[in-house]
DNA sequence: TTTATATAGTTGTTTAAACAACTATATGCC
DNA sequence: GGCATATAGTTGTTTAAACAACTATATAAA
């Protein structure tokens, strides 16, 4: 059986992912004339903390597919605008963990919100079969890639 | 019928596009162990030139889903890799157009190679229908935003 | 105990994205 | 021709990604 060659033109949309940075601006925008004044990266780590909070920053680095420096500044900048604080642990003093701030929490709703929107947006007209099948298909992309060397 | 509501820890993958930058951050490591030393965002500059030399720097913008800025240094960094060179227009003299150097074009079947064996990596185990079925997601996902305000 | 190794986080550097403000050229209208 | 407007591209600034090199703390082995 032939490998799932690609066309020239579809290989370019798979690899440079249009459809999430079509949504990240989106969601960006609406952030904006919501008067939400975060970046979409900076969402990305409090969306985890609204989840759960005092994560280190390692679990925010597994939890968001990032890097350690790329955390470290994102927290650094969450920090300057007082929406998070860094923690030392006691037991493990290499260990930060991070907590929202009143600020952040009071947030919370409404971005979540805009976010929830934002998908609708972009998933107009899209059957939840087509949706089921698309998100399987983009889990097994990330797990084939995640599971065979360093990402 | 209800909206397509995600369940949390659905919405951040989709928004996030965790499988386009897991396959963008292979196919980087696949150049690098090839040898092919440019970034992602060079290499889907030159993907379109490789299919149509001297296209316009808005050209460029259309086809690669980038603003005007990102692509004045993109091209920039490509020239200083002498990968592509600037030709002013001389009927409209407002536009450049860029074409490809010698080495740009030694360069394009190790680089079409790489990337269509990254999506092979990546789409391992799935099935033709099932990426059918992605790609028209993506591509309702990309119309929905594109089509209704700037992106 | 000291030495090696692993883990958590930081810093420096290059490349790129997003957005606003800008220059230069072209076009359409009076 | 002269003026408004649109289009093509550039520059400045902030934020972030990627990667290497680094510090500090913890753990395991000798």
């Amino acid at each position: 059986m032939p490998k799932n060659q690609f066309k020239r033109g579809e290989l370019y949309s798979f690899i440079t992912g249009k459809a999430s940075t079509a949504i990240s601006r989106r969601l960006q925008k609406n952030f904006k004339q919501a008067g939400v004044d975060i970046t979409i990266e900076q969402w990305s780590v409090l969306y985890h903390l609204w989840k759960q909070d005092g994560l280190s920053q390692q679990q925010l680095c597994d939890a968001t597919f990032r890097d350690k420096p790329s955390i470290t500044r994102l927290v650094d900048n969450l920090e300057k605008l007082q929406l998070v604080t860094r923690v030392a642990n006691k037991e493990d003093r290499r260990i930060n963990r991070i907590f929202l701030t009143q600020q952040a929490n009071q947030l919370q709703d409404k971005a979540m919100d805009l976010a929830n929107q934002t998908l609708n947006e972009a998933l107009e007209g899209v059957t939840n079969g087509q949706i089921e099948i698309a998100k399987e298909v983009l889990q097994k992309v990330y797990d084939n890639l995640a599971n065979s060397g360093t990402l």
